[in-house]
Order: structure tokens, then C-alpha cells, then sequence
DNA sequence: CTTTAATTTCAGAAATTTCTGAAACTCGTG
DNA sequence: CACGAGTTTCAGAAATTTCTGAAATTAAAG
């Protein structure tokens, strides 16, 4: 691997946490690179500079493709396919988001409602039903709050979170003010998707 | 494995996506089990309801226990250890939260504190400094807003998920409320922990 | 202090995942 | 339509991770 000290620390960390991203060192290793790269890449300066082999990177490239984090350009003049990351970070963290949804979240979510629909037969069966569905329901309000989130166009996204804690008191300023004026809207925020609690 | 069908395949779907989630299978499967299980369970009931070795069962209920999504208990007049998963939901979604953040940002985020902490000694480097400060920052944000969260009682957690993206209207409105009143409030949220937005 | 039940550790076996080089494929160009 | 630059596929090699059984450790009870 022939980079800069700076920039081979940051490469080689990406690669060594890919592990525990679910993805392997080599695409943690790819996609730092071109994450810190002025220029697009293509598959024969990746190997060049990483030291993996070509079908590797060819590989590495294609799942990033698939996790929708690195974006595929044309040079004039030239027919190598070029990769560059997109510019902006929050749509690295929504599809991210997305992507990881996708893989570690939806499949359960349809694997709880299938056994749901299933009649128990016995008390320990009815007794895991009654904890699926308490899992369900949470997953259920989260992925709901997720996909009101990822709607949110970033600027407002940038907004809420640097409210942080905050926004508690900017809701709680508002209920009691609803509340006050009598308009009702305190009913209307505890009525929506509320959670079925069972203890 | 002897188990109810509906339990088995909970199970089963639990062991498959460990590996997606970081966990092994083993590991899935005994939180699986756990989670559906009225009563704590000791290592060699797990070992007799999932057919893994008695070692094994040990070393997935020592991760667990790492994660702090097992509790350990003793049952009167019995030496073994008994494991059960905490009743409330929300309580394991805070330290899988937590864990994951530990082990899968906080490494990232002291790499990128060391590697900006450099002085760069090529215009090369100087790009990818700039990048991997935007990173730095954008994680910055969002582990500030998560803790923000953490931080919540389990309640207002619930009403603001439930909320979902309305809360940016009660945001709007508090903020033009504010801004008509001429109070400052505006000001005082946009000072905020702003990120820096270098494009 | 010895016995014994329970748990943990650990080195190697088994299984899985990652990586490679060679072959196959794609597609624009002469 | 044959050539060749570029890319992808794939079977097996290499590396890593998971799992096991046997041995070591711990700690309650006699």
C-alpha cells in the first residue's frame, strides 16, 4: 500500500472496522479512499494503491454500488468506469440508514408478523406471542419515526437534532399552550400511533 | 433442537441474522430463546433447547452478558446461574444502542480526533483532512443528539417517535411564535451545536 | 481441607467468509 | 465480425471465525 501517512491511518481504520459494520475490509478499505480522494477513482488506481487484487476490487466495488454509497462516472474519452463517493455526507448516512434497514430490520419485521398470525397451542407458545408482539410494535413505531425522518429534507434534519433535548421542552411549551387555548391539540398528539403498552 | 414450532422459528430467524447484526448465530439464538422465555433459563436448559455445546452456551451468555442483554439470577436453594432478557423493550434498545455506538463510532471518532490533530504536508492530504473533518463533525452531531436522547425518560421517548415528523411543525410554530414575540428564541436555537457546512 | 457441582478457558477441528487468478463476458471500434 | 480494452464471474486457496471436548478453575457443602 503506497499513501500518505495521513490518509493510509484513515484507509486502514475503515478497513479494520468494516468488520464490525457488516461489510469487509476490503470495501471499508475502498471506500475510504475514495471517500478522501479528490478525483473519481477507477478499479486499476484502486488496486494500485490498495494492493488488493483486481477481482477483489471489482467486488468490493460492485457491493458498494449495491449499498448505494459510491456513485459510477465517465471520464471524456475514456471507458473506464470511475467511482467517487457522493459529496454531500447526509446522503451517505441516509442510504446508509436505508441500506441497513433494509438487511437488519424489514426481515424480522416480516418474520414477527408471519409467526403473529400463527394460533398458539399451548401456554409457552402464547406466552412468546405476547413478547413478539410487544418486539413487533417497537419496531414498528421506530422504523414509523425512522421513515418520517428520512423525509425530512436535511437542512430541518440538521435543525431538530442540534436541538437535541431541547425539542422536549418545545413540545411541552406547546402542549400546555394547546392545552390552554383549548384547541384540542394535546388529544391529537397522544391519539397518533401511540403504542400499545403491556406489562 | 426441540422447541414449538412458533418458537423455533423465531429462533432460527434470530441465529440467521445475528451474523448481520454483528452476533453470532449461537448468540442470536440463545437471546432468542431468552427473550421468549417466561422463566430465567440455566446454561444447560439452553444447551438441552438449542442442541450447542455446554461451552459454547457459556461463552454466547458471556457476550451477552457484555452486551447487558442478559440479566444473571439465582434461584433459592439452586447453585446454577439462571439468565433472563429485562421485560422492558426499551431498556434493550438502549444498550444495544449504546454498545453499538461504543464499539462501532467512538473508535472512529478518536481516529479522526488523532488524524486532525496532523499537520498535512501535501495539498493531497489537505483535501482529505478537510473531508474527514466534515466526517468528524457530522458523527459529532449525531452522537451529541443521540446522547441528548439517551437521556430521556422512556415516556417522552415514546410521545416524540410517536410524533414522528410533526414535531417539525410544533418546532415551526414555536419558532415563529417566538420570533413574533420577539423573545430571542430563534437565535438561541440556531446558535445551537451547529455543524459547519463546508461544501 | 476434601469433595463435588457448576462454570470457564483454551487448543485444535469445523465451518464460514474473504480473496485470488484464470477464464468468460461485454461492448465500442476498425 | 474480429479485436482488444475493460469488467465480471467463479472455483478453489487462504484467512478468519465459530464451535467443541477436555482440562482447568471456582466456590459451595460436608
Amino acid at each position: 500500500m503506497d499513501l500518505p501517512p495521513l490518509i493510509q491511518a484513515f484507509v486502514l481504520h475503515f478497513g479494520e472496522m468494516g468488520s464490525r459494520w457488516g461489510i469487509n475490509r476490503t470495501v471499508g478499505q475502498i471506500y475510504a479512499l475514495l471517500f478522501v480522494s479528490p478525483e473519481p477513482l477507477n478499479a486499476d488506481q484502486i488496486v494500485e494503491k490498495l494492493g488488493f487484487s483486481r477481482s477483489n476490487v471489482s467486488m468490493g466495488l460492485k457491493e458498494l454500488q449495491a449499498w448505494n454509497l459510491v456513485r459510477l462516472q465517465h471520464l471524456p474519452d475514456d471507458r473506464r468506469d470511475y467511482f467517487a463517493t457522493p459529496q454531500d455526507l447526509w446522503a451517505i448516512v441516509r442510504s446508509l440508514a436505508e441500506e441497513r434497514k433494509k438487511r437488519e430490520v424489514d426481515p424480522t419485521l416480516s418474520m414477527l408478523r408471519e409467526v403473529l398470525m400463527q394460533l398458539p397451542s399451548t401456554e409457552e407458545e402464547r406466552y412468546a406471542q405476547a413478547r413478539m408482539q410487544e418486539l413487533h410494535d417497537l419496531i414498528d413505531l421506530l422504523t414509523g419515526w425512522y421513515a418520517d425522518v428520512q423525509r425530512l429534507e436535511t437542512e430541518r434534519l440538521v435543525q431538530l437534532m442540534s436541538l437535541g433535548a431541547k425539542v422536549q421542552k418545545v413540545v411541552d411549551f406547546t402542549d400546555r399552550a394547546a392545552a390552554i387555548a383549548g384547541r384540542g391539540t394535546r388529544h391529537e398528539i397522544d391519539d397518533n400511533r401511540q403504542v400499545k403498552k403491556e406489562n
